[in-house]
DNA sequence: GAGCACTGC
């Protein structure tokens, strides 16, 4: 490895590091930055008064990198050189090297949060921008302040983004590392075309026939597109003349891919937490993930992917690709509390990812289906960074539980900060489920909230049930729902019967939702002994299976250690006695919930979700939840989550019990979200009443502040006219206008 | 009566 771009600079990585406590490195591809920087730290002594911490955004990577880091050092895994990720640590009190993903890392903060043990962290691939690497951003930026004299920060970013981290770091210095990529040739189309699945399909076909030997790859949205351009290709491929070019092998490429369509002969050694039929391998210096055997002799593969091909994973031989330009990107609107999964237009960072992966084995070429004038003027530089996109309860939750010195919410200092609606909505739904008082302080309850690894309402539910005798069976419905995506195998048009006919074996909740029904298929499960054949005859994914009992089994764990007693968390092995059993479960799930309960409308089964401003919303079809003899639904529920596809549905519902809810609506009342954020600019009370967050700024931006009287007067005036946002206790004088608006919204 | 990119504690 002595050779790799990255050694070279050895010496210049070496002083900067020595002068300065933050460092800015830019790696690109190829240039063995993760592997070699912490091994250039370690041989210059870095490693002497504490550790070398490098995290990583993926589990896969943190693995495969500290496995070829501990053969370069000639030591055994978990001896100098380790890793550590949920489920798994494999580090020693030898240990000086380590590798973690970035969301353990900020476990161990929360439990340690001068992280004393490190000497360096190095956050690897921080411009990829996941939420966790944006946290630790933030906490390295004060860490510093703290540990200057004995800590050492490096963050690995592109290069489109490097002198932004820098600036937020008080302009500390920024190294460009070379990559050792090939030369790879962009190539713009002059149009953007109606369809760019018609287009892939003939820029395909085009490099097919003319281009010299060398894999396609092809960036789309999904897995609609994904099979679709599969279909196409194959029809072209065989009418083409016999003999006139090369065999061609098509092959969709995507998350939920069964794994029986990739098997390899190597996949029985790679660890049980990876997907079957991706396997890990290491070269050169760099990880990457090998997907497919090799390819036949004088046969051309097209690899038809969605983003999983961008950085999660490298396929071997591609010497083509095409970028359509777009990726489904999931986003969260904190006003109304839906989530959506929109296709938008990719970054100038991912467009130059996605070129990067034509010239690994030799030079390239991307062939961009967009005109390079959209490209400069329209595609931002980076991605709009996660923490942007997500809710954000947990996130604050967790930086309440740190008990920073001068921590304001609102204030703390992220590259990228959130939308304060972003904020204020996280701090109501930890007000709602009892995390932080109303003056924004969290609570004890909150503490021991935080320590869970789990989203807010979960933890909480995880808490009631534990004071309500039910902890075992919450215990399971949590777990079940970490793996929710990865239970049931993906849809597909030929299997849907059959999966159908298999799924109504399964046990239905008794009608009461969704939860009850996740709790009682895991209860199946344990009572076969775990048997891997029985979720194979109910088309449950293994993989999915196997990772609840883990999740189970560490969050029984932590549990125990918050409660400091010895708890039942046994899964139940008795024959079920009805519905009655479940109703702690579902009072449990109630009060976690608080921020994610929803309201029936009086004539029809539309509901509303309360604490939102928030359009209706139905269940969605595929849950178990029963309605009544007179075809309604229950008056109350409590939803996982809302998403919006065709329309907005709430997703795992639940029926709860008015008297419940009662607590929950008084406290929905209640709720002043000025409080809630410390209050220090609140304005009076009667424009906090009467407006939304939004006209508030607007009415509080107003100079001087005698003008803003009349304002707050019409900001009133509309509060009192508004019929389809009503107070939550007055709610049901309003119901009629609500429910000729959902009339009219109806086809 | 619908359909969903990718991660992670």
């Amino acid at each position: 490895m002595g050779d790799l771009p990255i050694v070279r600079f050895e010496e210049k990585i070496v002083e900067t590091v020595k002068e300065n406590p933050v460092v800015v490195v830019i790696g690109e591809t190829g240039s063995g930055k993760s592997t070699q920087l912490p091994q250039i730290l370690y041989r210059r002594g870095y490693a002497k008064s504490g550790i070398i911490a490098v995290t990583q955004p993926r589990r896969v990577a943190a693995v495969s990198v500290s496995r070829r880091v501990a053969q370069e050092q000639n030591v055994r895994i978990g001896e100098e050189v380790g890793y550590a990720i949920r489920f798994e640590d494999r580090t020693s009190e030898k240990t000086r090297i380590k590798y973690l993903t970035d969301g353990v890392l900020l476990r161990e903060s929360l439990f340690n949060p001068e992280l004393n043990q490190y000497s360096v962290i190095i956050l690897d691939e921080a411009h990829e921008r996941s939420l966790n690497t944006d946290i630790l951003l933030g906490l390295m930026k004060r860490l510093i302040k703290w540990r200057h004299s004995n800590l050492k920060v490096l963050i690995t970013s592109a290069t489109l983004d490097g002198g932004k981290v820098s600036r937020f770091f008080s302009d500390c210095p920024v190294l460009t590392v070379p990559g050792e990529l090939f030369p790879v040739e962009i190539v713009h189309i002059s149009e953007l075309p109606k369809s760019y699945v018609e287009a892939s399909l003939k820029k395909a076909i085009d490099i097919h026939v003319r281009e010299p030997e060398g894999d396609i790859l092809i960036f789309l949205t999904g897995q609609d597109d994904i099979e679709k351009l599969v279909l196409k290709l194959e029809e072209r491929v065989q009418s083409l003349e016999e003999g006139s070019c090369m065999d061609a092998l098509i092959l969709p490429l995507h998350g939920s891919l069964p794994p029986e369509m990739q098997a390899s002969e190597l996949a029985c050694h790679s660890p049980c937490w990876l997907p079957e039929w991706i396997v890990a391998v290491v070269c050169a210096g760099m990880f990457h993930v090998r997907v497919f055997s090799p390819p036949p002799p004088n046969c051309r593969r097209f690899i038809v992917s969605t983003n999983i091909a961008e950085t999660s994973l490298t396929v071997d031989g591609v010497v083509y690709v095409i970028d359509s330009g777009y990726v489904k990107q999931r986003q969260y609107n904190p006003s109304t509390g839906m989530y959506s999964l929109e296709v938008v237009q990719i970054s100038k960072v991912q467009a130059k990812q996605r070129a990067g992966r034509a010239g690994r084995t030799r030079p390239g070429k991307c062939y961009r289906l967009y005109p390079s004038t959209v490209y400069h003027d329209d595609f931002l530089d980076a991605t709009i960074p996660e923490i942007q996109r997500s809710s954000l309860a947990g996130t604050v939750l967790y930086l309440k539980s740190l008990d920073l010195a001068d921590m304001d919410i609102l204030k703390f200092d992220f590259l990228d900060s959130p939308s304060v609606e972003s904020l204020e909505d996280a701090l109501k739904q930890l007000y709602l489920v009892d995390a932080i008082d109303e003056n924004g302080s969290i609570t004890s309850l909150g503490r021991k909230m935080a320590e869970l690894p789990l989203e807010p309402s979960l933890s909480r539910t995880l808490l009631e049930a534990n004071e309500l005798d039910c902890l075992s069976q919450a215990l399971t419905v949590v777990s079940m729902l970490s793996a929710e995506t990865t239970l049931l195998p993906a849809p597909s048009k030929s299997s849907e019967k059959k999966r159908r006919h298999t799924l109504s074996n399964l046990p239905d909740g008794f009608g009461l939702g969704d939860h009850i029904q996740l709790l009682q298929i895991y209860e199946q499960w344990y009572q076969t002994d775990y048997n891997i054949d029985w979720c194979k005859e109910n088309n449950l994914q293994v993989r999915g299976m196997v990772f609840v009992r883990d999740v189970r089994k560490q969050l029984s764990q932590i549990m125990q250690k918050i409660t400091k007693g010895s708890l039942d968390v046994q899964t139940s092995n008795r024959r079920r006695g009805g519905q009655q059993e479940f109703k702690s479960l579902r009072k449990a799930l109630c009060i976690g919930y608080a921020n994610q309960l929803a309201e029936r409308m009086i004539r029809h089964n539309g509901h509303r979700p309360l604490g939102f401003k928030s359009e209706l919303v139905q269940v969605h079809p595929s849950s178990v939840l029963k309605s009544d003899e007179d075809g309604m639904l229950p008056n109350y529920v409590v939803y996982h989550e809302l998403i919006v596809t065709s329309r907005p549905f709430m997703r795992n519902v639940c029926a709860v019990e008015m008297r419940w809810v009662a607590p929950i609506l008084a406290k929905l009342d209640k709720l002043n979200v000025f409080k809630l954020s410390g209050g220090s600019s609140q304005p009076d009370n009667q424009i906090q009443e009467v407006t939304s967050t939004v006209e508030k700024k607007e009415i509080a931006a107003v100079q001087p502040p005698e003008d803003r009287a009349s304002m707050i007067q019409a900001a009133r005036e509309r509060f009192l006219a508004r019929k389809e946002w009503p107070h939550p206790l007055n709610m049901w004088h309003s119901l009629v206008g609500l429910e000729l608006d959902w009339d009219a919204k109806s086809p």
